[in-house]
DNA sequence: ATGAAAGCGCTAACAA
DNA sequence: TTGTTAGCGCTTTCAT
């Protein structure tokens, strides 16, 4: 049960591999029937070139980059891919992607396929597992592999490109204290989410610099999906008194939100008239629909730029650089999903 | 300007380059000293282990299939890409992403670097660039890389995974006549994507067996996309008769209907008072929104499993297999967005 | 137009 | 515990 290598081709055929090298990568300097007689070699051997070995001694050097991310069907994701791409592009580099799912052994696995099938360097966005295994990261460290982190992690010197969740969160707050809302909840994001846990400490940093009265009970765990959110919202109101009602959710993203929002319609509980509702990270989905979301805009594409550009900057550059952290900040867009009491 | 290999680290920690691949794979052969001693070697002439070169004689081969899509940021892909993902997974086999964002050539490249960087296979959604540049696939034939496309494409044998598209689109148009709907206009898909045209074929088949008249102005090529959607539906309506209003829409996809919707709502045109629309492929956020659309649910998911499935069989069989062609069915879902005339 | 032979950078036996 | 050596499967000169 021997794998088929060039070899077993130019036996069959007659010619010497170098020939049947020169039929694979179509070179023009082979006789027509010679190519006919090894690409017949080839089928009926059904003979596969071993990409890597193929790669060891080729000059055409190809450049790549993996981006990591943690939810593929996130629009934040893929917005930040799209930046990524682009750049990435534009430097001759190609992506690909790969996807966690939120699955810190797939993390794992996927960071290690990268760096073993020579991809240059890595974007990822890790996944906080409880007692953090960031042992695969210090394995790129000490094998000087380039990477850049979507999200801070505690324990690791790291290039970063993120959001400042922390201060993002208190704008939207203090939009909705501005506007007479104090009964508010938060739908909170997944605990394997760094994102998660800022947004959470600016909500309730928003309290405690504010003159309102936080309780534990305003945060609600849900997920980081519209499913999720949706779930989550029916049973946050089952049962519930309406004077007990919130004023306004803030939601962890905007997938969370259009999933709370849905669930309202069907609770026909109307939005923004008795609840508002505010997003965060402004997928293009939440813009122009029938209820436009109040969200705060975390520039994805700008984020998937930097990102690339840092990365890059770090597998051109012959030597270690210093990292580099960049907080970008969101912004508050107001739509109609919320209003003035 | 001489690329660092293992060869320098182990001259620069004095030891042999054996003991500093020990080093590298984690092996605890090595004494606490001498690993030191090579760590720091490494470091400081920032040595990356080649991934290619690492592979060629290790045991634990690592098995990964490709997924090229058109477009990251459609939920269509990423639909499949989760069904890719999870049967791919269960099987043992990580799976990289990569998108061509409609561009043949990025397709081209990223097609031949699934192939050079060992990647078992690939499932593919071809884009189709006016003369047909299928040169790349039959590359990889020739070269008996296996994959499996997502679109039929004329012209090459292959595995095939896709949607009956024009029954679907068939069944759709029924729906529309059997409820009182005959200016119905059509906003199509890219010319990059066989979908779009067999979309158009089958509004047009619709026609032909029914009584109603097809006019070619009942088409208007869009896109893909939300954006265009949602500008191709104000252009439309720009100006035009009130009386000349068609009484439904159905769009090339999910993303195009939103934009359309939106556009209507803007235009202050009502859904679906004053018109139906219908999308196509039912992703995840048109099913609770607050005009909860009607669209052909494409079964992204299984989409995904049966092309893995197909995919890995044929990367596990030691010879060629014969062709699979699967079409799977789309199926209504009536929704809000339409009603009865 | 083809063959022979020398590597590519690494890992894995095996010796020492 | 470490060094030595023989490949891995391919591409690439360089002859012929």
């Amino acid at each position: 049960m021997k794998k088929t290598t060039i070899d077993d081709v130019a036996a069959k055929a007659g010619v010497s591999k170098g020939t049947v090298s020169a039929v694979i990568n179509e070179k023009n300097t082979v006789a027509a029937m010679t190519r006919n007689a090894v690409l017949k070699a080839m089928n009926e051997l059904h003979y596969q070139p071993r990409g890597n070995a193929r790669m060891s001694k080729k000059s055409t050097a190809e450049y790549s980059i993996g981006l990591l991310i943690r939810e593929i069907e996130n629009p934040f994701y893929t917005g930040i891919a799209l930046g990524v791409m682009e750049f990435a592009n534009s430097k001759g580099y190609l992506v690909t992607i790969a996807s966690s799912e939120g699955s810190h052994d797939l993390e794992e696995k996927l960071s290690q396929h990268f760096t073993r099938k020579n991809v240059k360097g890595a974007i990822i966005a890790p996944v906080l597992d409880g007692t953090a295994e960031i042992h695969h990261l210090f394995g790129l460290k000490t094998t000087n592999f380039p990477f850049v982190l979507l999200e801070r992690i505690k324990g690791i010197q790291a290039n970063v490109v993120s959001i400042d969740n922390i201060k993002s969160m208190k704008t939207a707050m203090k939009y909705l204290f501005d506007h007479g809302h104090s009964k508010i909840v938060h739908f909170a994001g997944p605990k394997h989410a760094a994102h998660a846990f800022e947004r959470i400490d600016g909500f309730n940093r928003a309290f405690s610099e504010s003159r309102h009265v936080y309780r534990s009970d305003m945060i609600v765990m849900t997920g980081a999906h519209y499913d999720q959110g949706f779930q989550k919202c029916l049973e946050y109101f089952d049962g519930r008194n309406p004077e007990n009602y919130p004023t306004a959710i803030v939601c962890y993203n905007d997938l969370v939100a259009l999933g709370v929002m849905a669930a309202l319609a069907q609770l026909e509980i109307g939005v923004p008239d008795q609840i508002s509702v505010i997003g965060n990270d402004n997928i293009p989905f939440v813009r122009n629909g029938p209820i436009p979301l109040t969200t705060i805009e975390a520039p994805m594409h700008e984020l998937g730029v930097r990102a690339a550009e840092i990365l890059i900057r770090n597998i051109e550059s012959p030597k270690q650089l210093p990292f580099e952290n960049v907080l970008l900040e969101a912004q508050l867009i107001v739509r109609k999903s919320t209003r003035t009491l």
